[in-house]
DNA sequence: CTGTTTTGTCTTGGGTCAAGACAAAACAGT
DNA sequence: ACTGTTTTGTCTTGACCCAAGACAAAACAG
C-alpha cells in the first residue's frame, strides 16, 4: 500500500477571523497563503507548468505539485499535456478551469440592471438585463427572473452558483450589504439588499459601490510585472465623479465600510456654486459632463445626445468643442493634483465618456501634474465604465477563491 | 534524557522578502506571526499570564508557553511570580524586559536635534541635544558625539544599539533613507542620511518623515480595545501643515515611498494667494499659525512670542483673539471635511500649538463635520508634537521586533 | 540504442500547532 | 493536618506543512 500523501478535500470555505482577537497563524494557514499565491499565478501566467510556478515563487517543486493536486481535485485547475520544447520531459500545462465554479455579477444602473453568469476565468457565459424599477421590491422580482433565466429555468434554481456580487451606484455598507442611498434611485435607500438576495437565492452575496469594484477590476486586469499597490480610479459621469482607491495594495473602504474616495465632493472653491451635498464648490461641479457642456454652451440644457454630438465635434477638431474639454481637463488636473499630494498613487485611471477624447484632455491634465513631486502615470480605463462595473462585480464574486488569508 | 522540545535561538533577524516574487509562507512564518502577536499583547496587557495570552489569542496553552520560552531566552520578556488570586496555581506574570534591547530615536528640527536612548518599552533612558547645524556634514559630527555620550564614552561606541531611527521635518525617501528636501534646512537636500549614519555607527538605521512617525506613534499608544485601522494625523505649524495617515491599518507612504498625506498643499481656493509650492490657495496658507496671526492683526509680523501671547489672550477670553482662532478653525473644518470624504477615517488627531486652545477650535471644526456621512472622532494629540516626533522615532526603531511578517 | 536533460513524484526529516495527560501550587472544607 | 478542588503551566503525541533530494518518466542528441 502506498503511503503517498493525499490532499484534503476541503470545499475552500474561507473562515472569517474570530472577531476581537487577532487572527493567529496555524500550519494550515501556510497552505492557504501558498495555495492562493499559486492560484493567482496560474491565472496570470496560464498555461504554466509546475516547474515555472516553482521558479516564480521559490516554493519547492514537490510542494507545488502537492498544492496543485489539491486544486485539480477541487476542479479549479485543469491540466493538459504541454508541447515538447527541446529535450527533457514534456511539462504539463496548468490553467484555470473555466467551469471550476459559477458566479453571478450584477450591475445596477439608474436605467438598467444587468446580471451576468461567469465561470472561474471571469468570462461572461450568459447575461440578462431589465429596466431598473423604482422600488427595491420590484427589483427583487425582476432579479429572480433574471437568475432563473441564467440558470436555465426554475428547475435548476440558482444551482451551483457560489457567489453573487452586486454593484450599486451609490453609498452602501460593505459590511452589512445595506444600500444607504442612491442619487438616481432614492426609493432604495435603507434597503438590506444583501440579506434579501441571500434569502431569495440561498447563495452568499456581496454588495459594493460600483467605482470600488471598478477599481479592483482594473488592478485585477493589471500588468503582471508591475503590481499596482497604489492607484486611484476616477469615473467622470453626467453629474458627478465616482472614485475608488487602492492604498498599499488594498482597497480603501473607510473605517465603517461605507464610503471612501469621495473625491467628487472635495471643495476646491469655497465660494463656488452650491452642491446638493450641502456645501459649495465641490470638484465634481467643475468636471462632470454637464459642466463640460456648460463650458461649451451655457444657454441650452445638457442632454445625452447633445453631449455625444459634442464629443463628435471635438474629435472632428471643432475649436469651441475642444476648448470646452480643455477647460474641464484643467480642472480635472487641479483635482488630480490634490489627490496626488494626498495619496501619491503610481497610476491614476480615468473612465467616463470624456475619455473618448483622450487626446484632447490628457495634455492639460499632464501639464497640471508636471510640477508635482510624485507624478503619477495617467491612463484611460481598459474598458467603458459600465463594463468595468459588471466585470468588477464578477471579479469580486470570485475573490473568495483567490484571496489570501489575513494573518495578524 | 528528556525529549523536551527546545526553542531555536535565533537573533530575530527578519529576512527581507525576495524581490519580485510574492513572499510565500513556510512553517517558520507561522511562528513569526504568532510570536509577534504575543509580543504585542504582552506589551499592551503587561503584566499578563500565559493563560491570559492563550485566552486573548486562541493559541493553545502549551504553545503559548513554547513561544514565550523563546522570548524569555532572547531576553525580550521578563517573568515574575504573580500574586495568588483565589485558588489554583499561582500564575507567572510576563512583561517586556526594558533592558531587552537598546535603540536610539532621533528628531531633527529646524533649531535643535535631539537623540534619545531607549529600551524595549520605549521609555527614554538618556538623551542628548545639539543645535542643528546648516550642513549635514557638521550634523554627522555632532551626532557622533551625541551617540558617544549616550553610550557612555567612545569606549563602548554604539555598543548594543540595535537600531537608529531618525525623524526628518521634510521629504525623505523611506526606502533609500535619503533626504529629498527640508524647507528649513535646504543644505540637507539630497543627503543620503541613512547610509552615512549606518556607515558611521555600524548600526542599522531608518529615516522617516516626522509626521509619519507621529502618526504611527499615536496608534502605538492607542486604546487596546479599539484598534485604529483608519486615522489621520495633522500637525499645524507656523507656516504649514504636516500630516500622516493610516489606511487599513498601515501607514501610507505613497508608491515611491517618498511622501503622502500632503494635505497642506491641497488647493482649496484656486484664486487664493500663491504658495511657495507654485500653486495658489493651498490649505495650509489658511490654517497655519501665521494665518491665525494675520486674522488677529494683519499689520504686524508673526513672531513666536506674539503668537504665544495670542494663545494666552484667547485662553483669557479676549474676543478678538478667540475670533482669530475660530476663523482658523472653520478653515480647518473645511479641509478636514475634504479629508473625511476621501479617507473616511475613524479618528482625526490634531497637533500643534493651536491645540492649546482646544475648547475654542474644536466646536467650529465639529460643526463643519456635523453634516458629513462618516463623521470622524476629533481629538488632540496625546503629547506635544516635538515629543511625538521623538517617541515616534523610538517606536519605529523598535518596530522590527514587534512587526508581523507580510505574507503573500 | 545509450546518454543527457527536463519535469514531475515519492520519501524523509524538521518546524509548527492543537489536544490532552500530568505536575505544581494555591485555597476550601473537614 | 489532610484531602479534594481549582487554576496554571509543562510535557507528550499526532497531524499538517514545507524543503531537500532520490527516483521515475519522457523527450532529444548523437
Amino acid at each position: 500500500m502506498s503511503t503517498k500523501r493525499q490532499p484534503k478535500r476541503v470545499p475552500a470555505a474561507p473562515e472569517p477571523p474570530r472577531a476581537g482577537s487577532p487572527s493567529t497563524a496555524t500550519p494550515a494557514s501556510v497552505r492557504q497563503v501558498n495555495r492562493a499565491i499559486l492560484l493567482n499565478l496560474i491565472r496570470m501566467h496560464q498555461p504554466v507548468s509546475r516547474i515555472q510556478l516553482s521558479a516564480l515563487t521559490g516554493i519547492y517543486r514537490s510542494n507545488v505539485s502537492f498544492i496543485v493536486e489539491e486544486l485539480l481535485a477541487e476542479g479549479l485547475v485543469r491540466e493538459e499535456r504541454g508541447r515538447p520544447a527541446g529535450r527533457g520531459r514534456v511539462p504539463m500545462f496548468l490553467s484555470l478551469n473555466p467551469d471550476g465554479c459559477r458566479v453571478v455579477g450584477v450591475s445596477i444602473r439608474a436605467a438598467e440592471t444587468v446580471a451576468a453568469l461567469a465561470g472561474l476565468t471571469g468570462r461572461v457565459l450568459d447575461s440578462a438585463a431589465f429596466r431598473t424599477p423604482k422600488t427595491p421590491k420590484a427589483w427583487l422580482e425582476h432579479f429572480r427572473r433574471a437568475i432563473e433565466k441564467l440558470c436555465g429555468g426554475a428547475r435548476r434554481w440558482a444551482a451551483g452558483i457560489q457567489h453573487i456580487c452586486i454593484s450599486v451606484p451609490g453609498m452602501v455598507n460593505h459590511a452589512s450589504g445595506e444600500i444607504l442611498w442612491m442619487n438616481a434611485l432614492p426609493g432604495y435607500a435603507g434597503f438590506g439588499l444583501r440579506e434579501k438576495v441571500q434569502e431569495m437565492t440561498g447563495v452568499p452575496a456581496t454588495v459594493a459601490n460600483d467605482c470600488h469594484l471598478a477599481t479592483t477590476c482594473e488592478r485585477w486586469m493589471g500588468d503582471i510585472s508591475a503590481e499596482l499597490r497604489n492607484l486611484v480610479f476616477l469615473e467622470v459621469g453626467d453629474v458627478g465623479v465616482g472614485a475608488g482607491m487602492i492604498v498599499n495594495g488594498e482597497l480603501c473602504t473607510g473605517h465603517n465600510s461605507t464610503f471612501a474616495a469621495e473625491f467628487g465632493h472635495m471643495v476646491v472653491d469655497p465660494s463656488g456654486p452650491p452642491c446638493n451635498c450641502g456645501r459649495r464648490g465641490c470638484w465634481e461641479l467643475f468636471v462632470c459632463d454637464r459642466a463640460t457642456w456648460k463650458h461649451f454652451d451655457a444657454s441650452t440644457e445638457f442632454t445625452e445626445s447633445r453631449f455625444e454630438e459634442l464629443i463628435r465635434q471635438a474629435r472632428g477638431g471643432d475649436r469651441r468643442a475642444v476648448r470646452a474639454f480643455q477647460t474641464t481637463a484643467r480642472r480635472l488636473g487641479l483635482g488630480i493634483s490634490n489627490i496626488t499630494l494626498v495619496l501619491n498613487p503610481e497610476t491614476v485611471i480615468l473612465a467616463g465618456r470624456l475619455t473618448e477624447v483622450w487626446g484632447i484632455i490628457a495634455p492639460p491634465i499632464e501639464e497640471a501634474l508636471a510640477a508635482l513631486p510624485g507624478r503619477p502615470r495617467l491612463r484611460p480605463a481598459r474598458m467603458p465604465a459600465e463594463e468595468l462595473f459588471l466585470h468588477g462585480a464578477i471579479r469580486q464574486a470570485l475573490s473568495g477563491l483567490f484571496a489570501r488569508p489575513r494573518l495578524g
